[in-house]
DNA sequence: GTCCAGGATCGGA
DNA sequence: TCCGATCATGGA
């Protein structure tokens, strides 16, 4: 089908900025995104003209929640005050990206694998466990592995997907989430604070991954993981103060934008 | 060989 | 409550 949608949507920002680990720009421009079992093909073909291997009943369910187009990104951009000049400069930079919601269960692991791991290291080894544990899809793509496989995976296996030590929280979490103990979809509906509070019941999850998961999974933009890349931002550009704190309900999508930005001067540094 | 990566846990002060 | 050591692994 084709969509249009409005020009706040850069797809190398989408995808680039940190949030997700297993969406990618294939050869020939499509960008694929892999997500609950599905996975969807887009491709551009101009201003703000999109071609998606969908019906669209399925966009309409599906992928307008997953990319988030009911928000307005360039009125939340527009509302930063004047006296915060490095979030101006920072949404300006990464104007077009959008906040996913990614499927929990993904997040949630993704997010835990994340500790003391590079990007690139990230998105080796949930590819890793795709290929192991997840079911193959079409054109030799794996879903992301069901929370039972992985709670029956032998740890040598989980370990061989280079988990290292963090291959003990995976299982721990697919088992609690397998078992019932730990419901991702019930939470959908569930307030920040139970959220945060189930989320962090997690071994190998702190407060950094649940918000994480909170902001890239259940959409809940109040929330604003502080990582190394944030918390250098905070002590060298806005004075050691959180500015994050002061935008309340948008405070996850600037700081995603600073995150982003943050990326982009790190490659402007090795070009 | 050394250092660091979207951190979290644990034990001891 | 706070601080430091430690946790596998891969890439620069």
């Amino acid at each position: 089908m084709r969509i249009t949608i409005h020009d706040d949507f850069d797809l190398d920002k989408i995808i680039g900025c940190g949030q997700c680990f297993r969406p990618r720009r294939l050869a020939d421009g499509t960008y694929l995104f892999p997500s609950a079992g599905r996975a969807l093909r887009l491709r551009s073909l101009g201003a703000g003209e999109y071609e998606a291997d969908c019906r669209t009943d399925e966009w309409d369910a599906v992928w307008a929640r997953y990319f988030d187009l009911s928000r307005d990104y360039a009125a939340l951009r527009a509302a930063i005050p004047p006296d915060e000049p490095f979030l101006r400069e920072a949404a300006a930079c990464g104007a077009g990206l959008r906040v996913l919601r990614q499927d929990p269960w993904e997040t949630l692991v993704s997010f835990i694998l994340s500790q003391r791991k590079s990007i690139p290291a990230i998105r080796g080894c949930v590819e890793q466990l795709c290929r192991a544990f997840g079911e193959p899809l079409e054109g030799g793509l794996f879903a992301f592995p069901a929370p039972e496989r992985l709670a029956q995976a032998a740890p040598e296996a989980l370990r061989a997907c280079s988990l290292g030590y963090r291959a003990d929280y995976v299982r721990d979490a697919a088992e609690r989430v397998s078992l019932g103990a730990l419901d991702l979809a019930a939470l959908e509906t569930a307030g920040d604070e139970t959220l945060m509070a189930a989320l962090l019941s997690v071994r190998g999850v702190g407060v950094k991954v649940a918000n994480c998961t909170a902001l890239f999974a259940y959409g809940r933009a109040s929330c604003a993981p502080v990582d190394v890349w944030i918390r250098r931002i905070i002590d060298r550009r806005c004075g050691g103060e959180n500015p994050f704190c002061r935008f309340g309900g948008c405070a996850g999508i600037l700081q995603q934008y600073c995150f982003y930005y943050a990326l982009q001067e790190k490659q402007a540094l090795r070009d």
